[in-house]
RNA sequence: GGGCCUCUAGCUCAAUUGGCAGAGCAGCGGACUUUUAAUCCGCGGGUUGUGGGUUCGAUCCCCACGGGGCCCA
């Protein structure tokens, strides 16, 4: 319960007593009859209630409060006086449908060039929000945008009745949703046209629309009203569809090559399968503290011992984490598992499925990138990409060989030489990769495979064939971010159980992103899950790098503070 | 978390040294039968993000808070 004083909490406490029902409101006979021991005086009179009664204020209608219309921008009060005048006609403003045989691309692709002045006689029924409108005497234009597109509409005061062009001239506003059945014609100046001979309204716009020039320009309203910026702005929706494009070339990927569709649950006992801090939420029904999940990781494995031996998982993860313009607490990933893989096996994979991605989207392999400058660059992602285990990376960068052999104090020296500011107590494999990601990751841009990390910071990973202090396990960084990362899973029980212990120890001693013990998962692992490769890739982050866009524009409703 | 910038009409933006808060689009009324951001004439529209302070006077200067953006960590 929230309520802003202090001093509010009696009214408070009286308003939710009477809403839950333990308080009755006095009515005003139990008033007048309430006679204790004749003690009333003489002001519990009739008369005397009355007199008291027309002092209080009558209770405002809330409802008729919430319709006034006093209180609005003039531009908005006009909107909806327009709106009374036309139901005031008989005309439904909000009719249940409106006959469309063509959408608007339709009609421009049937219509092929036309010279100027031509009439086609092939009539259209079509719809759309009217975005601009030029009326000349007895003639009138608008340009219509429906889904697919823009057309130009004609009105001609000489083919419709005359409350019809009145109804035009004077009561449909520009943002308005009209339907018009009529001829399609070319212009005088050749503009392709439909020369209305019905006209209905199909939902009357109360707002104005913004400038219709320049849009919406502040990201901010952008994002506050999405809906507004899908109107007025074409490339909004070419976004919103090329993320489609993206999600569904990505799932056609893994389904031509035999991968199943799953879903696991978003509410989760245990937080688990990668580093992250968890949404907590509560279920009453069992009084039961859940965490929206970070990954889908542990379930998957469970599909994987029971014999499911290629799946998939699109879908959200929440993050309770920081919130700025390359993160969104929530984030759609994929997470991919085939059994008699390994991380080589998914290299393939991922290489192939981004590859077909940008196909999809691009029409060829390749990735628009916005520099610092705001330039859009194009950038090749066809053929192999550079597998470079991060020892070979870092020792490239340095100049000086670095293998899983370099003693801890020479890597501290090598974070000091660069500039690195570390815990001197750090150990090895955590201060490789901060070196790695100084050096390797953040000066990354076509796509490359890092290889090989420190087996410690990767508590699910199958330990390195070759060499037991590394993992299986790759990143794939393009444009100096991560995009997507893979293992060779662990599928030694008792090996995740020590690994999941001394997680939880790191969780118990205040660490929020540390994993806790899955029992349940232990105990699938423990009736064996097959060698496997599994893979995780950032779907927001595909579309970012596929498209040189900023999260806030590849999430059609990225999470804003709400206004005050 | 730190620094810088920003918030003015429905939208996009102005406002000189602190001196009557303006324009374009949108809106309203009018003219106009081939426009393309139509044009022309006229009219209305403001809690300058919020709260304080300085001042005769604050959109402007100062402080705090809130939203947003950029850079850094």
């Amino acid at each position: 319960m929230c309520f802003e004083y202090a001093s509010d909490l009696p009214r408070v406490g009286t308003a939710a007593g009477s809403a839950e029902g333990f308080l009755t409101r006095p009515t005003l006979s139990s008033l007048l009859h309430r006679r204790d021991g004749g003690n009333a005086l003489d002001t519990a009179s009739a008369s005397h209630a009355e007199a008291v009664l027309a002092l209080i204020p009558p209770e405002p209608d809330l409802v008729a409060e919430a319709l006034s219309t006093t209180h609005l921008p003039e531009q908005m009060r006009v909107r909806r006086e327009k709106l009374d005048r036309i139901r005031a006609k008989g005309i439904d403003p909000y009719p249940v449908g409106c006959p469309r045989t063509h959408t608007l691309a339709q009609v421009v692709a049937e219509s092929g060039e036309l010279p100027p002045d031509t009439t086609t006689g092939r009539q259209v029924s079509v719809v759309g929000r009217i975005l601009l409108k030029r009326n000349l005497g007895g003639l009138g234009f608008a340009t219509l945008r429906d889904g697919s597109g823009d057309l130009q509409v004609m009105v001609d005061e000489a083919d419709v009745p005359a409350e019809t062009f009145d109804l035009w001239q004077h009561d449909i506003d520009l943002g308005d949703q009209i339907g018009v059945t009529g001829e399609v014609i070319t212009t005088r100046r050749g503009e392709l046209s439909v020369r209305v001979q019905e006209l209905m309204l199909t939902s009357k716009s109360l707002r104005p629309l913004p400038d219709k020039h320049k849009g919406l320009t502040d990201p901010e309203a952008r994002i506050r009203n999405r809906y507004l910026d899908l109107i007025v702005r074409p490339e909004a929706r070419d976004i919103a569809y090329t993320r489609s494009t993206v999600v569904r070339s990505v799932r056609d990927s893994l389904q031509a090559r035999g991968f199943f569709e799953v879903e696991t649950p978003v509410l989760q006992l245990i937080h688990g399968g990668a580093n992250a801090r968890p949404f907590e939420t509560h279920l009453n029904a069992y009084d039961l503290d859940l965490y929206l999940r970070i990954a889908t990781e542990l379930h998957l494995k469970r599909l994987l011992v029971g014999g499911m031996e290629k799946v998939f998982e699109v879908g959200r993860q929440f993050r309770n984490e920081g919130v700025d313009f390359k993160h969104n607490p929530e984030f759609t990933s994929l997470e991919v598992y085939e059994t008699y893989g390994d991380y080589h096996t998914m290299r393939v994979l991922t290489q192939e499925i981004i590859q077909e991605a940008a196909i999809a989207v691009h029409g060829s392999p390749v990735a628009l990138h916005t520099g610092p400058d705001g330039k859009v660059t194009e950038h090749d992602l066809s053929g192999d990409w550079p597998v470079k285990s991060i020892c070979e990376a870092v020792s490239e960068k340095l100049g000086e060989e670095i293998t899983p052999d370099t003693a801890r104090e020479d890597l501290l020296r090598h974070a000091g030489a660069i500039g690195l500011e570390v815990d001197p107590d750090v150990h090895w494999g955590p201060l490789l990769e901060e070196i790695y990601e100084e050096l390797c990751e953040s000066r990354t841009t076509t796509p490359v495979f890092y290889t090989d990390f420190p087996k410690e910071n990767s508590p699910l990973t199958r330990q390195h064939r070759d060499d037991p202090r590394l993992a299986e396990k790759w990143d794939l960084v393009i444009f100096a971010a991560e995009q997507g990362t893979a293992y060779s899973e662990l599928v030694d029980p008792v090996d995740q159980r020590e690994r999941l212990v001394s997680q939880s120890l790191r969780a118990a001693a205040g660490d929020p992103e540390a994993m806790q013990v899955d029992e349940d998962f232990l105990r699938a692992l423990e009736y064996g899950m097959p060698p496997t490769g599994g893979m995780g890739l950032g779907i927001d982050r595909l579309v970012m790098n596929l498209t040189g866009l900023s999260i806030r524009d590849t999430i059609l409703f990225p999470l804003v503070r709400p206004e005050r």
